[in-house]
DNA sequence: GTTGAAAAAATATTGAG
DNA sequence: CTCAATATTTTTTCAAC
């Protein structure tokens, strides 16, 4: 799908507030609500437009402690893993990745006690396990919801 | 703020769909709408809702490549460093780590060689660096915008 | 805290340029 | 692709329990 500017500044805006209202939109861009409409219908509909989701601040509801976790998994046994991670309460991102690490999680866990179960008896424990390293994240300077386009 | 199992499946919805309609809301956990207004305000005011987000498909904006950028920053230089890195266009994430690297970037970019420009030109340039390590993501297994409330 | 009902506003749809 | 007008739905407010 080929997007123009008109398609681009809509997506800055429903990146920034996914619930402006299209009337709202509309003036900013200087159409008619009607094209906004039509418009991110067709984003959503190509796909460029992935969903609409309402961000938690992680700590307001009991996840004290956020980790990155980087991972080496036994040749052969990959999908046996990644099936597994994806099952784990708290493993929220998994990545395959080149370098040092096969696979990078990004894991929350209600506190460091909690982090300490879920490395040592689910991850640690899981089929094709070979090794991992945990950076334990002590805080976000920055996270920008929106892509610039 | 104390979250009971209402909030918290308000939560779950909107995690997942932040344009459920109020209405719709009601009928799922079975309360009106007014209600679900007035709790959902509560629950922005409160900051446990820091926001409603348009997820967009890096890819379909022209955003091909994606890395996790691990980084050592020199000693009373982190300052300096942090607030280049805000600046830098692609740079979506800034996490402050423990372990093997000072801050764990995540960065996107349209392909490697604008990748590379990202880390040659800006990074590595950027006062304070001392060193990095990127691992380009390949492909991304798994990734809930939700958290589990 | 919750509700139902009314008022205000937004969204979805249609038909035509 | 865009628009104006209309129909439908939702959001918002508020008096009352």
């Amino acid at each position: 799908m080929e997007l123009d500017e008109t398609d681009r500044a809509i997506l800055r805006i429903l990146q920034e507030d996914a619930r402006t209202p299209f009337s709202e939109i509309a003036r900013r861009i200087d159409m008619s609500s009607a094209t906004v409409h039509d418009r991110v219908g067709r984003l959503e509909d190509a796909g460029v437009i992935q969903g609409y989701h309402a961000k938690v601040d992680p700590r307001k509801v009991g996840y004290g402690t956020s980790a990155l976790v980087g991972l080496r998994v036994e040749q052969g046994r990959e999908e046996n893993a990644l099936e597994r991670l994806r099952e784990i309460d708290g493993v929220k991102e998994v990545h395959l990745t080149t370098g040092e690490w096969d696979v990078m999680l990004r894991v929350y866990a209600e506190d460091t006690d909690a982090l300490r179960d879920l490395m040592f008896d689910e991850i640690a424990e899981m089929e094709g396990f070979a090794r991992s390293q945990t950076m334990v994240i002590l805080g976000t300077d920055f996270e920008d919801p929106s892509l610039p386009v």
